[in-house]
DNA sequence: TCAATAAGTCAGAAAAAGATGACCAACAAT
DNA sequence: ATTGTTGGTCATCTTTTTCTGACTTATTGA
């Protein structure tokens, strides 16, 4: 007998908290921007005009929250703020190479 | 000049529709049951007490539509359905894995 | 014939995610 | 003192996702 009343099979996934926020809107995007290197907040609204500040600062801050994104003050003038990639946002971008290699 | 007008950096994620699929709810559990062998659509109702049927219908026809699970008929008797890993959906489970190997 | 099992669909409600436009605070330049 | 830039927040609206409960269709067993 494999199966006891008492014992009941995990179904939690571990990765799935990080998955839906990787999966998020704009986030893959926001991603590939923060790949080539530290940006700003101004630098999103040029590159995504279909996206809208709310939206994008939520992404940011989710992003931020999951560990996936640091958020740096820049002392120089102008004063600015500067967003970039963590050492496990790097491991995340692995996720996003290997799902890129699955077949249609 | 690294910019010109004309030419427009590419800020898509060519797995982006596939990862939306496996982030969706319910995705990372009935996938965890996929891997486990071939089940029916009664068995996820019974494992998955808090899920309605409408959200696992519509989990599983997605899961299908992006080629992650096979559905098939089968003629024994009582006559049922059962759900099963393609190939793809191997793959998918790479997918998983690896971001469950991501530390918090 | 009547009830049960298996695998759903359907209409509608509630909740979550995303979009819009107005507004704001810090600082710099004129 | 006023204007511009940077980096947002806020209230509100719309869209999408998820949930609820009733109903359906096919087959089978008593």
């Amino acid at each position: 007998m494999t199966n006891n009343s008492s014992i009941a099979k995990d179904y939690t996934c571990p990765g799935e908290p990080l998955l839906r926020v990787i999966a998020g809107k704009w986030k893959p995007q926001i991603f590939k921007v923060a790949a080539d290197g530290p940006f700003r907040f101004s630098h999103l609204m040029k590159e995504f005009p279909g996206a809208n500040k709310q939206s994008l600062s939520v992404a940011l801050r989710d992003m931020e929250e999951a560990g996936i994104l640091l958020k740096t003050t820049i002392s120089e003038k102008p004063l600015h703020i500067e967003y970039q990639l963590s050492p496990k946002g790097v491991d995340v971008m692995g996720v996003y190479k290997y799902i890129s290699t699955i077949q249609k």
